[in-house]
Formats: structure tokens, sequence, C-alpha cells
DNA sequence: ACAAAAGTGTTATCAGTACACCCATGT
DNA sequence: ACATGGGTGTACTGATAACACTTTTGT
């Protein structure tokens, strides 16, 4: 890493944090699919364009920090899942100036995605048939679509769109949304209890019809080590460690 | 992606750009193991530190250029692979003042490792025994070791050790290298074979001892639709598809 | 009673593994 | 000829996919 002293006086590069939203709402046939909010412009370039919430990196905030208050206060919703997507960084994805923006992504209760405000600013849609955003954003909504279809299978990742507790079937059609592929309910179980990443609450859910279903509970103490490094892709970074 | 009319006057906050470099290299018993270059620092802070090679990132180069630039001025070395790692940014992680540094990793070949320039202020060590290093550089080169045993599998990260061409014992030294661990030749070579991405150019390594080993080349234009889905990430878990 | 979803059992298939064995060449 | 690494055959194992089947509830 080299130093202020080795640079030049003026530094046009200019630090901007963005996140990528996800969350589960149903479409109009009642399924749920991936949705995504975004926010509009209100400034040049590009005003009026709609875009990623995102903003400068204040020098004092951590960029995880940054990523989670900037979402926070323009789409009022806190995630559940956050994580660092990539860097986007070419010289010419900002007419004027060179932009080098950190990218999150996040993931968000469905519920909580239904509660949150959506005035003339925020709108939510479907994350397969975006419109036309603002700078390089639609190629980043690509990518991280792309994390997220690729990271579902071994990771935390699709109970963060639940509740505290859920049912193997809404825990099923996360995935079957997440996947956009049908699959089969026995396997699915079976796969999911021998993952160990399940416990049991001991209740029901009620009011439903039919047989009333088991509610589970995300429980990652009951994974081995072993498991745990193979099944959660949690970068070691993100663990705590003794210094090294 | 907000714009520079929203900024604050000055910006104290530094964008860096520096890369792990991995080689193999045969350690003391002959059996090669993975090394990384390092380059000691000049200047305040850290002065006399080794360090990862790198530098500030000027504001009309691209990110990945900038890394290729860097790690060639200061080990002379030129990286057959080459892929962004991750972007550290904490508040604290740098005396003084607030450095963000996007993080590539590299491969290069091990004979060109053996010809890169080894001076007094470029020394390689091997990855997995690093001395104390400046910064937060120890952390970012075990995460980068990191991503490359759980990516080596799936990608065609393994060849760019080698040369053009290469005998299957020699890709498994590869992987055996990577992975700490030995490798049935007789399997492994099926599982290459089943791949699709090698190709026999039908020469045979002649000089060494013994039954003279056929020569490969890498070819990733033979791979199906369905083989490449695979490379790039998924796990078993739900690769269920509609019996085609 | 019955429909529908929860949940269980069973089997075929396939990738990964272990290891016995044959092949081709330089010495 | 023979030692050695190159290369092939084959059987075992465990995970997954497919799907028939039983259970439990609300209506």
């Amino acid at each position: 890493m080299p130093h202020a002293d080795e640079l030049p006086a003026d530094a046009p590069t200019r630090l901007a944090v963005s996140t990528v939203i996800f969350a589960l709402r149903p479409d109009h046939s009642g399924r749920p699919v991936l949705w995504t909010p975004l926010v509009r412009r209100t400034r040049e370039p590009q005003l009026g364009l709609w875009a990623l919430p995102g903003g400068w990196l204040p020098p004092n905030e951590e960029l995880e920090s940054a990523a989670a208050r900037t979402l926070r206060l323009t789409t009022g919703l806190a995630p559940k899942y956050l994580e660092q997507l990539y860097t986007f960084g070419e010289v010419d994805r900002s007419p004027g100036i060179r932009v080098v923006s950190v990218v999150y992504w996040a993931l968000v209760q469905s519920d909580e995605a239904a509660r949150a405000t959506a005035g003339p600013n925020v709108r939510w849609v479907p994350a397969d048939t975006l419109p036309g955003l603002a700078f390089d954003h639609n190629r980043i909504v690509e990518y991280a679509l792309w994390r997220l279809r690729t990271k579902v299978e071994y990771a935390e990742i699709a109970h963060a769109f639940l509740g505290e507790t859920f049912t193997l079937a809404e825990l099923r059609e996360v995935y079957e949304a997440v996947l956009q592929r049908p699959l089969d309910p026995a396997n699915f179980r079976r796969t999911m209890i021998a993952s160990r990443r399940l416990r049991e609450t001991g209740e029901h859910l009620a009011g439903a019809a039919h047989r009333p279903p088991k509610l589970y509970r995300y429980d990652a103490s009951t994974l081995t080590a072993d498991a745990a490094d193979r099944l959660i892709d949690t970068p070691p970074l993100l663990r705590e460690r003794p210094a090294s």
C-alpha cells in the first residue's frame, strides 16, 4: 500500500458505495419472484433515471456501514444480509469524472419489503426485467443476480428472505424463486434436514387449510467445523480470527 | 451513483490497487509449493516492511490495468491470470490516512517466476508461512489463498501455472500443491479428460526416463454448456433438472 | 369423506474414490 | 530385463433424482 506523501496534489477519482437489494414479492400470479428497489436520481448527471441506492464514501465510515446507511436513508430498508459484491471502476462509467464504486448486495425480508416506503423517488421492479438504469447499473444488477443464484445453495442466504421461523415449503419457495425452477419437496426436505442448519421449533403453522406444517428456525451452531467450511461460503475475512 | 457536485470540497480518502501474486516453485525437497513475491516499502509509513506490490490508482487507468502495471514494475512479472479479489477499506487499516485498496490476485507461470528479478527490494516467500507484512497484508494474502484453494477445482486456474503444453502429471502436481493433498493419478486423469477442457497435442514429452507422457493443451472451446455451468460454481444440492 | 399439502420409503443413477493391474520406455 | 511412471479396468461408496406412497388436517 502506498501512502499520502507519494500522491499528486489533487485526486479527481471519487469513491462511492452502492447496494443491490433483493427481496421476494409475489408477482401477478401470486408466486414469489425477486424484486429490487431503485431510487430516482435527483441531480445531474442522469437526472431522473432510476439507479441503485448509494452515495459517496465518508472518510470516517466503514464501507459496509456506508452501504447499510445509504440504503436505509433512501429506501427505508434494513438488510438481513449484506456482503461486498464487486468494485466497479471503469474510467468512463460516469460522464465527466472518474468514479469507483464499491458495490454491496443485500437481502431483505419479504414482509419488510412489503412495508417499505415506495414514494415517488423509490420504485420496486422485478429483478429480471429491469428498465434502463443510470450509469452501468444494469450490468451491476445482472452480476448480483448471478452471484445470488450461484451462491444460494451453500450459504445461509435463503433464510435471509424469511422471518425467524418458517416452514420447509416456504424455504423451498425461496429456493425455487431464486433458482427459477421447481424442486422436489421430498428431496428438498431431506437435503435441508441433513444439512443440520435447521432446528425444529416445536410449533406448527396454524390457520391455513390442510395439515399444519412444522415451523423451523435457522441454526448455524449445529454445523460441524468441516461442514461449515464447505457449506458456508463466508470468506474467512468476515469471521473472527486471532491476529496474524 | 452520486456525482461530483454533491461532494465536500476535499476528499481525504485515497484509492490504491494491490495484487497478491502466486507461483509454484519447488521447496527444499523439490516438490512444488505456492510462493508469493513481496516488495520492500521504501517510504513511511511501515518503511522497510515487506508488502504486496501495488500503488495509487491513476485517474485515467483501469483498475485491472493498474494492477498489472504495478506488479510488472515492481516484480518484473506478467500475470497469466488476473482477477479482482476484494476491496479492503477499514478506516484504520493505514495509519494517518484513509486508504481503500482494490486488491487483485494473479497467477504466473513457474518458469517466469524462476526468471523473475529478486533484487534487494523483491523477495519470494512461501505463501503459507509469511513473515509479518505491512498494514493488513497478511490477512489479504490469507484470503487470496482461500479463494485460490476453493476455486482451483472448477475454473481454468491450474493451467495458468503451466506453459502452453503440459503433461497430466504436471497438471496434477499443480492441483496437489494448491490443495495440499495427494491426488490419485488414475482418477485425476479421467476427471480431467471427462471435463473436455484438455486437448491432446499429439506430441510426447521426450528426454525424461521411462514412458514418455502425452502433452496436452488447455482448450476451453470444447466445453458443453452444461459443463460450463458447473465450472462456474455450482455445488450439487439443487442441480435437479427436468429430464432432458 | 375428501382434497390437498405434509411427510416417508424405495430404488436407479451417477460422480467420486480406492486400488489392482497392464503398458511403454530409458537405463 | 527391469524399474518406473504412464495409463486402463473395475468395484465400492455415498449423494442425488425420481416418484410411489402414507399421514394429517380443514372443509
